[in-house]
DNA sequence: CGGGTCGTCCACCTTTCGATAGATCCTTGC
DNA sequence: GCAAGGATCTATCGAAAGGTGGACGACCCG
């Protein structure tokens, strides 16, 4: 049976140990360390190597979503479990948006607990059903609106155009990368404009971020 | 005991009748109605007002997204919960953006599905924890990098003007809604683009939607 | 074949934008 | 007090963007 290194941090004493009890309580489990704070949950993450990290969000100094952030860039970094006491969604997206593989609240059975930390040890996620709704409502809230009818409107050319100037490339940049006049390119842009009911290159560069024309660079 | 109204929409016979027998099964769900594409999922969820519809994603005709779509526009939605076979991100995605609560694999257990029911619901949301990661991952993708050192470069003033700027407004009207000159704007254009290392208003633009100054609008 | 539509292209003219220099006010520290 | 620095404001000028008109070729259809 493969063992798996969980370090702790909590700045509370008394859940730091329930927590420790709980997990070590499984053959399986070994809190091979704990922290009181972000900052030396890093500290003993990078040093002792654990392969779960349970992070309370809420800690003095340097906090959770801090905390991870600063491990997720790190090489071979650790899977994250954020845990929380308060359902606030800048805690839960918070976390998510650092890295954490998973999110959960603290009224939480101690076998959710557990199940959880073997669930990131395998690899996947985990998302504290209390919590699950309101992910998903923020997701479709933050993804791209697909291809609207309107776009069916651009010629080729146009829609090249729209993209390249949805990465700010202006019209004398643009007609070098498509080897044609400048003018030209400004006639592309007024149809662009006019077809999708625009007013400024502005609005296209927004327009095409709003419907997933552009896609945000990755991190 | 409050009975909750289940449509089962899949095109193929044997799952239909699976889903339907599982879910009558359970003395507190009743399958009022099911459907063999989207189109006929549509049409009988706007007739019988099911509380809960159990949506396969891959039928022929209108597809399962497609019809998710069209009913979370509605008014008085039912809570749609997305099944699938085929475990594609383009599917997961899709169902979560369109609209879906929840969404399951097909190789989940019984006693997975109807619980899912259940807590859809309740309110509440689900995701498989087969797929669960790979929604983590890609939400910490979509959201917005959080406002990095630079933007404490930026005067209230500034900032001010960067989102206005970010909505697609030209200078003078900014300088409208902030009730000084045209020539003022312009200054706390160039500040902005000089101080975050910006070439063009086009630039700031984006740049304010990376850093989730400013947000898609509701849809 | 001839006419219509569409995509692509270019040139001219006006408006807007971007860069620069300088003025005023307010805070901060010596 | 007053000097230094920053924030806010204004004005001017060359550069870029936007609006309009029109040319050319490809294509479809009667």
């Amino acid at each position: 049976m493969v063992t798996i290194r969980v370090l702790v941090a909590d700045d509370q004493e008394a859940a730091r140990e329930a927590l420790r009890l709980i997990l070590n309580g499984e053959p399986d489990i070994d809190v091979i360390a704990t922290a009181v704070d972000g900052a030396e949950a890093v500290h003993q993450a990078l040093l002792r190597r654990p392969d779960v990290v349970v992070m309370d969000l809420r800690m003095p100094g340097m906090d959770g979503i801090a905390a991870i952030d600063r491990l997720t860039a790190a090489e071979s970094a650790p899977r994250l479990l954020a845990l929380t006491t308060f359902d606030l969604d800048e805690y839960l997206f918070g976390a998510l948006r650092a890295g954490a593989a998973g999110f959960l609240l603290k009224d939480s059975d101690p076998d959710v607990l557990i199940a959880a930390v073997r669930e990131l040890h395998q690899g996947r996620g985990l998302i504290d059903p209390q919590v699950t709704g309101r992910l998903i409502s923020r997701f479709a809230a933050l993804s791209p609106r697909p291809a609207t009818p309107e776009l069916d409107l651009l010629t080729p050319r146009e829609h090249h155009v729209l993209r390249l100037l949805a990465r700010g490339m202006s019209n004398g940049e643009i007609a070098a990368a498509c080897t044609i006049e400048e003018g030209t390119v400004k006639t592309h842009v007024n149809r662009i404009l006019t077809k999708l009911g625009l007013r400024t290159r502005v609005h296209a560069a927004i327009y095409a971020y709003e419907h997933g024309i552009v896609t945000r660079d990755a991190p």
